[in-house]
DNA sequence: AAAAGATTGTGCGATATCGCACATACTAAG
DNA sequence: CTTAGTATGTGCGATATCGCACAATCTTTT
């Protein structure tokens, strides 16, 4: 017998750490530790889920990929919530990759012990469904965005998600990468982060974009990043922006 | 004692008509008849949602609307689904509009009545998360065609997603109101309708676009329409996608 | 230390869309 | 029939982004 996941790590996981005892407890057998390293796919779009996975340090990019292979990214997830949505929501399968975009840690569960929890409508049901619709603000709020708003203001957007979900102002990310998350060409993004970089927001390295000044870059974004932050706050009654550490 | 919706009405809405007997018969007492007139608001952005709504004939827009103004839509919904998801979801609001896009009519139930047959836990709630698990895909499918996709090929996908949902080729709509759903220009409507009339695809005429070779707009429609509509029969096990009538 | 590979910076013409101004055409009301 | 109002068509300069080519720089490997 596998012995206990570590309660301190499952944790830092907010839909499991919000969970009652007698939940958390009865979940606690079936959550599986993992390592989650950069460029790891997770679901490939209509895979069929076997887990779903609860990341506790990395973040999990939801991507689409057309079939010219351009890429754009409809969500971000990190230690805020859970991958594997449709499992519960009952389609098995999505069609969107996922794709670690920060290495780090996070737990798997496996589809049915996640079922069997589910299916008993507590609190795990309960915030399950309040965080899927958090999400769906996420993914409204990127389509407005990607059609009113310019690279600039998305990659502040983007940044500002990424760091809500990460204990570090160091994000490990090429212009490359973060261009096929937003959808846009490598040296957009190198561009704008050139301007963020005037303003001081941030410093650029090689492979290294680190947040300097949160609250001008808060400042500098679209309206977008707000709602999305007040709508986490609200339906899950905690905070997901950070002040800057 | 108000007397019973007319259950072949209720009917033309697919989630009602997929449910077994038991059920559909315990909502029926609760279902409200409405008339849904062209551009009324169902939900105002942050409203409390004291009812859900079922269409049947009319279809509604869900838009987002920026500081400034400018508005984009994130999804449809017609006679296959329902409006009021975060009531269920766990939200009682969203931070968008619910417009009225084509007139016609519907149901409503009020939002204790419809959490009453929810929490029973049966076909209903089965069902709902169904239903929304499609509508992600949607507003997934949305950011992503928003970001890679023409003008031209927006609104293709926009008038096969519309008529989806009627029972007419004549879509009542000025080119300005379609501006406002895509979240672009009215002149670059314009311009990108005349292209599909010249390819003989819709006709245009004051405040009215026909569509004649729904076919051919298949052919000249990004993946994304595809995309979705291949989910929703996949995940509501049916046919939303119509042929040319 | 040199070479190879990856990352970022720069320039430039092409294209799509925007914002605005205004002309034209259709529709409904008096 | 006329008029007012609404919808659509057209032109044009401004802007953002694209696609491509290639230079410069940093990192890792040999």
């Amino acid at each position: 017998m596998a012995k206990l996941a570590d309660p301190i790590s499952v944790r830092k996981n907010y839909l499991l750490s919000d969970l009652p005892a007698k939940e958390f407890d009865r979940l606690l057998p079936h959550l599986i530790p993992v390592t989650l390293k950069l460029g790891q796919v997770l679901y490939e779009s209509g895979d069929r889920m076997d887990y779903a996975y609860f990341p506790t340090t990395a973040i999990v990019s939801l991507l689409y990929i057309m079939e010219n292979g351009a890429t754009a990214e409809i969500g971000v997830v990190g230690n805020d919530g859970i991958l594997g949505i449709a499992l519960f929501m009952g389609g098995d399968t999505t069609p969107n990759r996922a794709v670690i975009q920060s290495a780090g840690e996070g737990f798997k569960i496996s589809s049915k012990d996640l079922m069997t929890e589910f299916s008993l409508g507590g609190k795990f049901h309960d915030l399950l469904l309040r965080y899927t619709q958090a999400l769906i603000t996420q993914i409204s709020q990127t389509a407005v965005c990607n059609r009113l708003h310019s690279v600039e203001q998305q990659l502040c957007r983007w940044l500002l998600l990424s760091h809500d979900r990460l204990s570090s102002d160091k994000l490990v990310m090429t212009h490359d990468l973060i261009s096929n998350m937003l959808g846009v060409r490598r040296e957009g993004v190198t561009l704008a982060a050139r301007k963020l970089s005037d303003k001081n927001l941030i410093k650029n390295s090689r492979g290294t974009i680190t947040l300097l000044d949160r609250l001008g870059l808060e400042q500098a974004v679209c309206e977008c990043y707000q709602v999305v932050s007040d709508e986490y706050n609200r339906l899950l009654d905690r905070g997901v922006a950070r002040t800057f550490a």
